[in-house]
DNA sequence: CTTTTGTGTGGACTATTGTCCGTTGTATAG
DNA sequence: CTATACAACGGACAATAGTCCACACAAAAG
């Protein structure tokens, strides 16, 4: 499976585990809500500057958001 | 420090353990040699896809690259 | 029924990524 | 001296990241 639909997947989940909607996620990470959704969807090719802010909107380690089962 | 100078540093360092010049690394990556440059000096906003080339050249997990002093 | 909350989707737009060309500088080696 | 290997750097460029708008749809709530 390709790591953008992975890491979608996987900043989906750890929102949810904060209660969070998208849209209040988003505005935690200062980014767009609709960009969130496409973040999730994993059609989005997300810049490390991006990765960072959703790791501290979701008061995480950027490490946990690549911890995933080999292929 | 920003998180492109880290991610640079990061790269540069597992590169050089690897005994890679960049222009070696980036065919392995199948990247630019001048944007491994600009990478490694911190001035680049990689992308998620690139992240995982880079990874993959390296033989490394892609959680291997964030791990670094907390600032 | 209407309203609200959460999410998906499309289009238009600017800023930036990532590619590819060539040049410069430095160090080592013959 | 010349040659070779490595890395920094610049410019030009197409592709795409990321922003922002509006609208569609479903579920739940009054």
């Amino acid at each position: 499976m390709g790591i953008k639909i992975k890491f979608g997947q996987k900043v989906k989940e750890l929102r949810l585990e904060k209660g969070l909607s998208q849209e209040a996620f988003a505005h935690l990470a200062e980014l767009d809500r609709t960009y969130i959704s496409s973040i999730e969807k994993g059609d989005r090719n997300v810049s490390i500057t991006v990765i960072e802010k959703i790791a501290t909107a979701l008061d995480i380690e950027i490490t946990k958001l690549f911890e995933w089962k080999k292929e």
